[in-house]
DNA sequence: TCTATGACTCCGG
DNA sequence: CCCGGAGCCATAG
């Protein structure tokens, strides 16, 4: 057991901010890293998403990348069930890529 | 210890 | 907005 304050918090950060977003809503993953003071550790997000599938309560398919991409669908169980998730909360996807992203995006930085 | 990789983002053209 | 290149940093082998 060394010091598991600094990593384990990281990664509890980026699951509670995760569950923190709103039903019908989505963020990015450099959203998240810069609430959490680490803006240039985007892609450490994404990593700790990876690891969330240790953890059920985390919905995922509400992170995507700026672009509002559905980068990491892939990753998922099924080929298109992160976007059947994004649509079952009435988020229109296209192409992998959210429509009307301006409206759903949702700034962990300006709501919290 | 070092190298490679990646669910990213920013910058210049 | 698209494209190519560079930066960043934790994890895996």
């Amino acid at each position: 057991m060394k010091d598991n304050s600094r990593d384990q918090n990281f990664f509890d950060r980026v699951y509670e901010v995760a569950k923190l977003i709103p039903y019908g809503r989505v963020t990015s993953y450099g959203a998240i890293a810069k609430y959490l003071g680490a803006a240039r550790s985007a892609r450490m997000v994404g990593w700790a998403m990876n690891a969330s599938g240790k953890q059920e309560d985390i919905p995922a398919h509400r992170v995507v990348n700026r672009k509002g991409v559905l980068t990491g669908k892939h990753h998922f169980q099924g080929t298109n069930l992160m976007q059947q998730l994004l649509e079952n909360e009435g988020i229109e996807v296209i192409d992998n890529q959210i429509q009307d992203l301006d409206t759903l995006f949702w700034d962990p930085m300006k709501e919290l």
